[in-house]
DNA sequence: ATGTTCCATCGTAATCCACCGATCAAGCAT
DNA sequence: ATGCTTGATCGGTGGATTACGATGGAACAT
């Protein structure tokens, strides 16, 4: 009873299933619509954008633009490399993998219907 | 090249797209480990729920669980139907698809790789 | 050394959040 | 009506977030 790959199967991969906490931080820094913004920026120049880059987007001081920056970082969702006077920063693959893995776990564990929708096309 | 169905597929279904700043407001409703706990409680005892139950097994003041709540009604993650003396919650399984297909939508626009991996198993 | 650019960090104000105890309305008894 | 239970909401406190401008250090030039 599982015709495509779902959310179940993605799951068991990862090492560490990820506790509460750290999803839950992972939720909170997500919980901003600039922090959302700043994710996409990130992902259309793959790997090539710095803190200014995405301070002239974004209506915002460039403070709290690396604030935001910040959050993110702690939250392992984006990954800092220097790169001469200026800092680089990239999506973080491995740890969009991992939450997604959690995410479906947590889904999963909510409403199994819902996380494997797949089955049920109705 | 896509093999199973994907987060993809599932995306393209539901009527509003939700906007970064439903997102985040889910997000930060999720964004909080006593919450993540309230909802696996629900989810644990499908619809038979009450505040009281909730705040016995969580070592915090019936108000504060009851604030906790609120956060997770106003995100619409869960709903409160008026039975005699008291209330039961339960959680939207609807919200949760919404989510489910948003979440698989934010995801594929930061990394499409990581959001249909079913594809690649290495 | 002096200057320039980039940006993390500090200091600060305003706002928000998490928690609590206390209160109060609603339902159901008696 | 009187009382009991349930739970939403109020008021308050302390700590976190969000925003800003200002500072300062690092990397590169000159």
């Amino acid at each position: 009873m599982s015709p495509g790959v779902s959310r179940a199967s993605i799951m068991r991969r990862q090492a560490a299933p990820m506790r509460d906490d750290d999803i839950a931080n992972i939720m909170r820094a997500l919980g901003h619509p600039v922090r959302l913004e700043i994710l996409r920026i990130l992902a259309s120049q793959q790997g090539q954008c710095c803190c200014g880059d995405v301070t002239e987007s974004l209506t915002l001081a460039q403070s709290t633009v690396s604030q935001h920056i910040k959050v993110l970082l702690d939250a392992g969702l984006i990954e800092r490399k220097a790169q001469g006077t200026r800092n680089r920063y990239c999506i973080s693959h491995d740890k969009l993998g991992e939450l997604n893995s959690a995410f479906g776990g947590l889904l999963e564990g909510l409403a199994p219907l819902v996380a494997s929708k797949e089955a049920e096309p109705a």
